[in-house]
DNA sequence: AATTGTTAGTGTAATATATACACTTACATG
DNA sequence: CATGTAAGTGTATATATTACACTAACAATT
């Protein structure tokens, strides 16, 4: 057995938010080789003594100011001449940004990070639009297992808000009522009392998590 | 931005079979430094130019002559710590080796490869316990929502194999009609027409899957 | 040849879950 | 006060899940 080969490990975090009614994404301007000039995800090299998690959490607030958001590990992909530098093992992440929180902060790398409507993405650095799809499959698959939905809503929202993330994000149309029977048997969900005046009609009801931020898996 | 820290990236397998209606883990005996005599999941280091699922198989087959199992990304693991010399980032993976397969082939570095009941490891190197529980967590929910039991199973099997695979897995004893009936609506079985005799009993009709290797997910 | 022990194999009724579907309510605007 | 708009609500049907007990086919024993 010889010496073992070095890599520099990198994490890349696939953010979505949602924003005027469309699953955007939040990418960055690449300022150095290779790439240079190309959209990529947010991400960076894993420090010395620095574990996973925290690499993402921590590019991720560096370049784009995000912080305090849901972070999942999402897979690692290895496969050589993914960077033309060779030698770079990305470990990806998704992150859920909620819908009222993705006002940019212009953190100092964070110029150059913009949201883009996931159905029209530039083309990507590396790898990354690969790892999208596979952050866009699992985000989507987890819709129906979790209660990870709320990651992408305000502390308060309607249940309309909440089912307009559900189309966006799967594509098709739940029956309204069928639709808020679901949620409210989950028993996750309390009415603040308060009601929204959103328009010409009637003012809808307000309902937060009973735990914020506590992802549950259904079923 | 200085320059990125390097790192080994290893991938570390957790390899799951079925033997004597047991659940067994394969480990091996570490040869050398760190947690040298200990046991620890079959793994190495990738090379340059080698993709991770590359490496995974190469490591199980080289350590333990395992070979052409299914063999699935589970997730990294790189708490600083968790080598004791610093700078290892684990890619774990869980493989499924049929209950007819089991026998261990002498490869060169295989010597020191034993099966262990997952119920009776001894303790094991690095953060390999964690890695373990996480591919148990993981098996036990893709029984529900896959097909994957086949895979550890002959190609040729009866029912009450398969239900075994679950209740040993699972921990729980599904009612015989039922779960029969469920595994018969995936579509996914066919008679193979013949009968095993197994003992001073009615023999049981054998069944193989309709595209043997292809894992569907249920639901 | 008959008896015993053992696992394989089978159906139906009850309950729970998921789906389909249409009208009334409460507001802002003109 | 008439109009337009999204919020909010219930019931009937279909589908899926669960509970449950006996007969069939063999080997081994007498």
């Amino acid at each position: 057995m010889s010496k073992p080969a070095s890599f520099h490990v990198a994490t890349d975090i696939a953010v979505f938010t949602i924003r005027a009614d469309v699953l955007n994404v939040l990418l960055i301007e690449r300022a150095s080789q290779p790439f240079k000039g190309n959209w990529a995800l947010p991400g960076g090299f894993l420090n010395e003594n620095e574990g996973l998690d925290q690499c993402a959490a921590r590019e991720l607030a560096e370049e784009t100011g995000v912080r305090g958001v849901y972070l999942e590990q999402l897979g690692s992909f290895g496969d050589p001449g993914r960077d033309p530098r060779g030698g770079v093992v990305s470990v990806a992440y998704f992150a859920l940004v909620p819908a009222d929180e993705h006002a940019l902060l212009a953190s100092t790398d964070a110029a150059s990070a913009r949201w883009f409507a996931f159905d029209d993405l530039p083309k990507l650095a590396f790898d990354h639009d690969k790892i999208l799809q596979v952050a866009h499959a699992r985000l989507k698959a987890k819709l129906d297992y979790s209660t990870i939905a709320f990651c992408l809503l305000p502390a308060e929202f309607t249940l309309s808000n909440l089912q307009m993330v559900y189309e966006i994000i799967k594509g098709e149309t739940p029956d309204k009522r069928n639709f808020r029977k679901w949620v409210l048997a989950l028993d996750v969900l309390e009415e603040t009392g308060d009601r929204r005046v959103e328009g010409a009609h009637r003012p809808a009801m307000l309902y937060r998590e009973k735990t914020p931020g506590t992802i549950k898996i259904i079923r």
